[in-house]
DNA sequence: TTTTATTATCGTATATTTACGATATATAAT
DNA sequence: ATTATATATCGTAAATATACGATAATAAAA
């Protein structure tokens, strides 16, 4: 059991469901505000500004670097970060897309 | 350890997360999809296309109620399904307005 | 070179998610 | 009334995610 059966279907909706799935905790919702604010790449600053230990926010940034959706480098003692905005827009167009698809396949009225 | 902080941010940033949970499985969009596409909302007809167990199908579609996506009401012996379009839109524009809070904030322009 | 500061990673505990078979429930059909 | 069908729920196993302290790694500062 629990055999993972995520790869059975479409590669968009695949797609779709891993950038929904970094978006899917308020911590990497608030990172990428903060990220957006300052138009420097920090770091440390990200961490004082949480409510969470240090560990856990690396943990969360590896996590949207894995979705794409941040940029970072290593840049001496501190490592910088910021959003990958191509890769950002990508996702915003793949979702409209989504809503418009699911619109426009129904009569966009509830029957229940 | 391992204690839930997610109450910690902000509501929008919670909501956000939530409905961005909700589609973080391809199963999930899978079924939205179906549900679109026909305007007669089917159930059991959701499990013959999906790649899954009828009690995975029901546990997906039990996640996608909780997140208010999606409206059921049984109907006799079979239970009928739909999406909630008012929540869903609320939802693209919530989404919508992050990626413009997002862009508008920073000069949208990466530093690494 | 030693110390200090910043960040990543490891180890670990706990919580949550995913998946299914089995079973309960409830209606329709016979 | 009995049987068949549709769906939800329970129990459970395995996989993932969340969170943190401790520690490693690396570079700047002293």
């Amino acid at each position: 059991m629990a055999v993972n059966k995520k790869t059975e279907f479409t590669e968009l909706d695949q797609k779709l469901a891993d950038m929904s799935k970094a978006m899917s905790h308020p911590a990497r919702i608030a990172i990428l505000r903060v990220l957006a604010e300052r138009n420097t790449c920090i770091c440390g600053e990200i961490v004082e500004v949480m409510p969470l230990a240090q560990a856990t926010v690396s943990q969360h940034l590896k996590e949207l670097m894995g979705a794409g959706l941040i940029k970072g480098t290593i840049d001496g003692k501190k490592s910088c970060y910021c959003i990958n905005w191509e890769a950002f827009k990508e996702f915003n167009s793949d979702f409209n897309t989504l809503f418009g698809d699911l619109q426009t396949a129904s009569s966009n009225q509830s029957c229940c």
